[in-house]
DNA sequence: ATTATTGCAAAAAGTTTGCATACTG
DNA sequence: CAGTATGCAAACTTTTTGCAATAAT
């Protein structure tokens, strides 16, 4: 992805354009799976950037709905991309692969979550699958 | 709930039954919805419990599948007592509101997901929903 | 020039651990 | 009695905040 293009990205979601913000936007849309702070600290140790920063580049990027929050049952939370399509993660309880699938089936959902506790509206969700990857199932 | 049903319980999950496990369990079982280890902890204020005690005895539960564990997308975690009934929630993004809903149609999913990831099995998964609730929509 | 971002230090919040004492089976 | 649970203190991890210096528009 270019640089050029995250710039507009960014300067379109209203946020101003710094080294950092391009770096982390970068590496988020090229690994495009779900990813903790501490990780991507640790990615990005070659930009000198400090992890305050990661926290706060993460934050100005989930505030203006580039990135999404994603919680895999532990207590840290992962970060992803966000992208057009909307996709789910399943998790392997050993070796903690994550794999994605599509087809979660929200709008079926979403009308029947709303006729059962009248709710305004449904803003987001989260969809997470647990389980075994065939390395790991013994 | 009769306390004479928790000894039960926590017995045939092999669990010795001490009063503090039977407080917070009655105290779950009656609450029926997901709750931080800081808000049990607050509500179990009469019996002096110490806050670490909250959270051994919520990790024994959830060892002993008595209890999982919810994430609602903040830093802490949530608990709810384990029911036959696969139910989620959707969350008032303003008020916090907790409503259940049923029906998020997981064996589809699971099939679905197996085959786009060729994982091994799926063991449990989370689905919440966030969104307005009637009284928090302008 | 004005306003937002970053680094550093420190604090706050959430969670886990060590050890002596008390309780369960 | 043997082994586990609890309280207390302390450590550790994750996340947030304050402030001065720096960079973006």
């Amino acid at each position: 992805m270019k640089e050029d293009t995250v710039s507009t990205i960014l300067k379109n979601a209203g946020l101003k354009v710094t080294p950092h913000r391009v770096a982390i936007y970068e590496y988020l849309h090229k690994y495009h799976k779900p990813i903790s702070i501490n990780q991507l600290y640790h990615k990005m140790e070659s930009t000198g950037m400090d992890k305050v920063t990661v926290y706060r580049v993460i934050a100005s990027l989930k505030d203006a709905f580039l990135v999404k929050q994603i919680d895999l049952g532990e207590d840290q939370a992962y970060y992803e991309i966000v992208d057009e399509h909307d996709h789910h993660h399943v998790v392997c309880q050993k070796c903690r692969t994550i794999v994605d699938f599509t087809g979660c089936g929200i709008d079926t959902v979403i009308t029947k979550a709303l006729e059962q506790t009248h709710f305004a509206k449904i803003t987001h969700h989260s969809f997470e699958l647990f389980g075994l990857c065939k390395k790991c199932v013994q």
